[in-house]
DNA sequence: TGACAGAATATTGAATGCATAATTCAATTC
DNA sequence: GAATTGAATTATGCATTCAATATTCTGTCA
């Protein structure tokens, strides 16, 4: 600890230590997770005093939080009326989709650039695990496997900025998704889709893995609003 | 409740009708201005106090202006130290351009298969401004004009989200491209790139106008960075 | 002189209080 | 009985206050 006099380094963004975020933060993540989880409905008015209650803190640090979550697009907030969460149109939801498969085609292709042989390997040891989830037709599993695929890709690219803008929009699909159930074709027709992606990657074929992933996303979209 | 009696039609999210914007908005806004003026440089640590008292407000709405900002990416919130302008590398820079350039590729695309034709009239007639502008080498107004091309194009597309998600990462480039000045030569190759999106755009060529408009802003990008 | 410890100061985090706008609801009128 | 008005209630916007943490300053000691 002593030894080399120079400046420390000092890491300037050190998360806090243990149980000491702040407060708005703990409460923007909860929050946000409430929505995500369909806790809070869509359309549905925020009550500031009644959550301030709930979670035990003052209106201070919750009405911090809500401004972060309006930023995010997870709500809105009308001026003296309060905030309420957003309610997604279907067109809304198509648009959502249509620049996310924007964003996934450019994963594919940064990641083709970018990732290191390890990342490829993690990616490959997850899609033979969601193909095992399929085969057993563990759906919970499977919907756990298939985001940590998408997470380890975005990451592979390397761009936080890409992720970032990802996770924003994935946000607001998320709450979507959870209610769609797939059919059992649509289910193996994205189980084949995630096999030929990783093939892809491992290939460095930038633009097949930047189309594939598009597509998957598009036909995710396809998939839910068939059961409108 | 719903199909009952004549529910008034209720828009909800106008915007306040006169000088009536809530604060924090007012100050998210104004900082947010700052920030891209470069007012505030990169780095920079904000101290609240001072803006409050520049502003005339109390802090609570400014801290509230702060989240919102630093959940746009154009400060760092650090816990019990403040907020700090978000400085950003040249890596940073490319992975924006990156994004925004497939976000930009999207909107070439949406906006042929959006754009009504009073849309494309305005596009043509803003790129023959643009064109006007650079034979009489008037740099600023050329740069409104092009601003305000990449704007219409966006609102032809008819996708807000898009919009958004453009004008979130469009900010963190704004700054950079602040101090970047063209060259000549690419100064006219801009003008030409214009056009030919114009034309892609009017010819109803998804591909083509995508295409050209991810070159477009790439090339922008190269432009920048050769000045380093 | 330089490094360290501890006090003094400044700054941020959160809670409370106050003013104003919105909502509710009962009384009044047609 | 329905609609409307206005008082009472509630909720939001902002300022202020209190508490906790970080930074600066100062004096001491090696």
């Amino acid at each position: 600890m002593d030894s080399s006099g120079n400046e420390a380094p000092m890491n300037e963004l050190r998360s806090e230590p243990i149980g000491r975020t702040a407060l708005a933060v703990e409460i923007t993540n909860r929050l946000r997770q409430m929505i995500l989880e369909g806790l809070l409905q869509p359309g549905e008015k925020i009550n500031e005093k009644a959550l301030t209650e709930q979670f035990g803190v003052s209106r201070t640090p919750l009405r911090e939080a809500l401004k972060v979550l309006a930023a995010e697009g997870l709500l809105d907030l009308i001026p003296h009326r309060g905030a309420v969460i957003t309610r997604q149109s279907e067109a809304e939801l198509a648009e959502v989709f249509r620049v996310l498969a924007a964003l996934e085609g450019l994963a594919g292709e940064l990641a083709t650039e970018n990732a290191d042989d390890e990342a490829l390997d993690e990616i490959e040891a997850l899609t033979r695990d969601l193909r095992t989830s399929f085969d057993k037709s563990d759906r919970p599993t499977y919907f756990r496997i298939n985001q940590a695929i998408h997470k380890a890709i975005l990451a592979a690219t390397g761009s936080d900025t890409l992720l970032r803008s990802h996770e924003l929009l994935a946000f607001r699909v998320q709450r979507a998704r959870y209610q769609a159930n797939l059919t059992s074709a649509r289910w193996r027709a994205a189980v084949e889709e995630h096999e030929a992606i990783a093939a892809a990657l491992r290939a460095r074929d930038a633009n097949r893995a930047g189309s594939l992933m598009k597509m998957h996303l598009l036909s995710k979209f396809a998939a839910i609003r068939a059961k409108g």
